[in-house]
DNA sequence: CTGGCGTAAATTGGATCCAATAAGCAATAT
DNA sequence: ATATTGCTTATTGGATCCAATTTACGCCAG
C-alpha cells in the first residue's frame, strides 16, 4: 500500500481560520485603523458562531493589532508615528544582528530559495504582491540563523508595520531602491561576508524609516 | 466627602482574571513544564465556565506559554537549553539600548521609585519576593525610556525565562552579585552615564546568562 | 430650540448544551 | 498470547441561549 500520509491533527480550527484572515487583513491594510470588528458580523462572514470569533480576537488583541474595550467591542488598531517610529528602532537593532548570525548557517539551498525571490520581487509588476515579496525575500535570510525567538519578535513587529512598507514601496522610488538594496544585501550573504551583510541591512532599513518618515503625512491619509 | 476614582470601564472580565492568573502561575513555575491545563478543571477553580478559560488559554498561546493541539489541549511549555539561550541573546541585544535611552529620560521621580526597589530588593529575606523585586526594578528603570514596544517585547522574553531567574537568585551566590551589579547600575542612571549604564547592565544580562548554562543540569530537575 | 432623562435596540461577556475527537478498555479472532 | 476491532468515557471545539452593559433615539421641561 502507498499513500501519502496527512497529519490531520493539524487541520486548522475554526477560530484559526478566523485569526489568520484577520490578521492578513489588518497587516495589508484592508481593514482600516478605527474600523470596529462587530463579532455578529465576522462570525456571519465565515458562517461560524461569535464563539470562535472571539477567540480570535483575543489572540490579535494580544498580537497588539486591535484594541478591545469591555461591552465595546474591538478596533483595529494603529500606530502613531511616534510608535511607529519605535518599531523601525527596534528593527533596526535586531534584524542587522539577525542576520549577522544567518550569514554563518546558509546553507546553499537557502541561498538559493533567497535569490530566487529577490528575483520575483525584481520582475513582479504586481504591486499588490510587492510587499508579499519583500517580506518573503528578508524571511529567507533571517531563517537561516535558526533564531526562533528573534524571528517570532521580528515578524511581530514587521506586522505592525506592514501596511505603512507596502504603500512605501508603491510611492516614490521605492521598489528599485529596495531592489539595489536586496541586491546588495544577497550579494554579502553569497560572499559569506557577515559583516557587510548586516550593515546593510541596517542601511536598508534606515532608508525605509527615513522614507517612511518623509512621506507620514501622505501616508496618515 | 473624599474617595479615589477607580475607572470602572476597566474592571476585569472573567477571561482576563483566569489568563493573569495562570500567566503568573506559568511564569513563577507554579504549574510545572509540561503539565496539562484541563479548560474543565481550570473553570471549576474559578467558577467560571469554560469559555473564558478557553480565552485565556489561546491568548496564553499567543504568547508562547502553553503549546495547543487541537482537541487534545494545552501544556505548559518549556524551553530547551538553546532557546533560553536564544532568549539571553536578545536580551543582551535589546536592553543595553533601552537603558541607554531611559538614563537622558529619567526623571527624579522615576529615579527615586527605581532607588527604592533597589534597596527593597536588596533588604528582602523573603526568597518568594526576589524574583518580583528583581523584575519591578529592572521594569522602573526601563520605563523611563518610553519605548512602549522594546518594553512590551522584552517583557514578554522575560516571562519565559522567569522561573529560571528565580532559581538563579536563591542558587549559589546569585543574590549577592545581582545586588551588587543593580547598585552599579543604579549609580551609573543617577549620574547620567547612558553609556556605563548600558555596558553595566549588558554585563549584568551576560552574568545571568553564564550562572544559567553552568547551572543548567540543576534547573532541569 | 436645546439639554437632560428614560427606554429600547444593539452589542458584548458568559453559561449551558451539543458535536467531534482522542484515549482507554474489553471482547474477539487468530 | 497477542493484535485488531468496537465500545465507553474524558475532553475539547463550537452553537445556542441568557445576562450585563453600552448606545441611540425620542420625549419632555426649560
Amino acid at each position: 500500500m502507498k499513500l501519502t500520509p496527512v497529519d490531520i491533527s493539524k487541520t486548522a480550527s475554526a477560530s484559526s481560520i478566523v485569526f489568520e484572515a484577520l490578521r492578513d487583513a489588518i497587516i495589508k491594510g484592508d481593514l482600516a485603523i478605527g474600523e470596529a470588528l462587530r463579532q455578529d458580523e465576522i462570525a456571519k462572514l465565515f458562517n461560524v458562531s461569535r464563539i470562535p470569533v472571539r477567540e480570535a480576537l483575543s489572540r490579535l488583541e494580544e498580537q497588539g493589532l486591535v484594541r478591545t474595550q469591555r461591552y465595546k467591542g474591538a478596533v483595529v488598531s494603529g500606530l502613531s508615528a511616534e510608535e511607529a517610529t519605535e518599531i523601525f528602532d527596534f528593527r533596526l537593532l535586531v534584524e542587522p544582528e539577525i542576520i549577522r548570525r544567518a550569514v554563518t548557517l546558509m546553507s546553499e539551498e537557502e541561498l538559493r530559495k533567497a535569490r530566487e525571490f529577490c528575483r520575483a520581487f525584481s520582475e513582479s509588476d504586481d504591486p499588490m504582491s510587492w510587499g508579499d515579496l519583500n517580506r518573503e525575500f528578508h524571511s529567507k535570510l533571517y531563517n537561516a540563523s535558526r533564531l526562533k525567538f528573534h524571528l517570532e519578535v521580528v515578524d511581530n513587529a514587521m506586522n505592525r508595520i506592514d501596511r505603512y512598507l507596502r504603500a512605501q514601496l508603491v510611492l516614490s522610488d521605492g521598489m528599485e531602491r529596495a531592489n539595489r538594496e536586496h541586491f546588495g544585501i544577497l550579494e554579502a550573504c553569497e560572499a559569506g561576508d557577515a559583516d557587510r551583510a548586516a550593515a546593510l541591512t541596517e542601511a536598508h532599513i534606515a532608508g525605509v524609516k527615513d522614507s517612511f518618515l518623509t512621506h507620514l503625512s501622505l501616508l496618515q491619509s
